[in-house]
DNA sequence: CTAAACCTTGACATTGACGTGAGAGTCAAG
DNA sequence: CTTGACTCTCACGTCAATGTCAAGGTTTAG
């Protein structure tokens, strides 16, 4: 398929494919015209990009694990464990701040006095 | 204290502590000269912003939820239930912020297949 | 009082992940 | 062969969160 379909069928933007090959994620075949075609394969690449972007990596971080990910079947299976380490330390900065929202949201709580209160009874405001 | 020593004491740079400012994150008070003089309170809430920022939230979303959090000894006790309307739609964006992180996290835990992913067996990736 | 250290407001530079044309070549249908 | 849809490569624009440099005012130690 030429890059308008798979960006159909990502729901991608073409410029953003051509910047994803520009950055080395895909590496379509070229026509002698010079257009690109990729395979069915690519739908799913694609997909994993977004996810990881999503996740908060850049494009130089995926490049880096995308030999790591296995693709079996649409599961994402990481395979070397400093891949491994590397998102774990990005899910723990995630947590940080979840804690610090529910820290804030119990705070809010507390103030409106409503019953959603009474589940963090106990919780102190942040110092 | 002044903007330099509260950019050691946070490791933060004069430059983005002005940055806050100019975003409304902080409110330092201003000498006759110009100069920022900032309370103890602040290097609190510095760690605050940098804790939301490196979990992926923008000055905006954060200017959003800082007035939430109230810390030590501000108590806010809400007679007028304007306040109290406020305070519960501030309490719903923070629903929200928490929400769009959990997606993230998520995320990151199907690629890692971590043990907290093995209570989502069976869930299929994001398409 | 003076020098060093500190602070101020601009204002332009940068990085990342694209958006948005411009101008030109390519391809399938009629 | 022509038209219209599709694609190509520049190349500049954008937005957020800073970095950096410039030209000047302020404070404090000696």
């Amino acid at each position: 398929m030429r890059i308008g379909e798979l960006a159909r069928r990502t729901g991608v933007s073409e410029r953003a494919l051509r910047y994803y090959e520009e950055q080395g994620l895909l590496t379509p075949v070229r026509r002698p015209s010079g257009y690109r075609v990729y395979g069915d394969a690519d739908v799913a690449a694609v997909r994993r990009i977004r996810i990881l972007l999503a996740a908060g990596l850049n494009t130089a971080q995926i490049l880096e694990i995308l030999p790591c990910i296995v693709d079996e079947d649409g599961w994402l299976t990481p395979d070397c464990p400093e891949l491994v380490e590397a998102l774990r330390q990005q899910r723990s900065r995630i947590d940080d701040a979840i804690g610090e929202l529910e820290t804030t949201r119990a705070n809010l709580d507390t103030i409106i006095g409503s019953e959603k209160a009474a589940a963090s009874r106990g919780t102190r405001p942040p110092s």
